[in-house]
DNA sequence: TTCGTATATTCGGAAATACGGATATTAAAG
DNA sequence: CTTTAATATCCGTATTTCCGAATATACGAA
């Protein structure tokens, strides 16, 4: 199960902050988009959205070969308001630019 | 400036979660009061807290040789709704008996 | 000044984390 | 079956973080 201190480690890197701020934004993205949006390595993404999925913090959905990734909507109260209270201020001050736009409208 | 990632980071750590929980319980402790409550080296303890005081987390009060820590009452309010969303679960998580019984009363 | 208490800092090493190119996997299309 | 596109994982390396004993500092009392 999700501890405060796992969700903040997991929050504690900027390219992790990034990716849950996009996703926060947008309700579901794909990978190719958030390579897109942060400018980082496929495999860092990756790699990155592959430790979020394993604190539950976003699920993924698979369509063929694209896979969606949104935040987990089953999140226990106190991290949902967490993350919610951390995307105004982390989209400031990584100077993120929603929305990202789609590359895969499916 | 403090910014989200940062304030992540610090939170992310059972040490410095229990400090943080610790102090935002009571107004103000003395060091060895968390030593004690935390049940850790002296210079783990005072190391973290140099942490936490480094990206404003907390002040500190000197009276004669003992300090005193609490919240940094400034933070900026999304920094501070924050950290209170967490409290009480981090409390739970890491099995914080509140309050601390304090050494010093001054 | 000297001593004792409270706290801070230093230091070397151990452990955890991050990185990104290369490779593997998965699935759709031909 | 082969190819291509999207994504995941592997692997060696670089960087960061953490630890606690030892040492230093700050202060009050004698």
């Amino acid at each position: 199960m999700l501890t405060p201190t796992q969700l903040c480690k997991c929050l504690g890197d900027d390219l992790r902050l990034s990716l849950v701020c996009l996703l926060h934004g947008q309700g579901e993205v794909c990978v190719c988009d958030l390579v897109d949006a942060v400018s980082a390595p496929q495999s860092t993404v990756s790699r990155h959205l592959a430790q979020l999925r394993q604190c539950q913090l976003v699920v993924a959905r698979r369509q063929g070969t694209w896979m969606h990734y949104r935040i987990n909507p089953e999140l226990p109260a106190w991290a949902q308001q967490t993350m919610a209270n951390l995307v105004s201020p982390a989209c400031e001050a990584l100077s993120l630019n929603l929305p990202v736009p789609a590359c895969c409208e499916n």
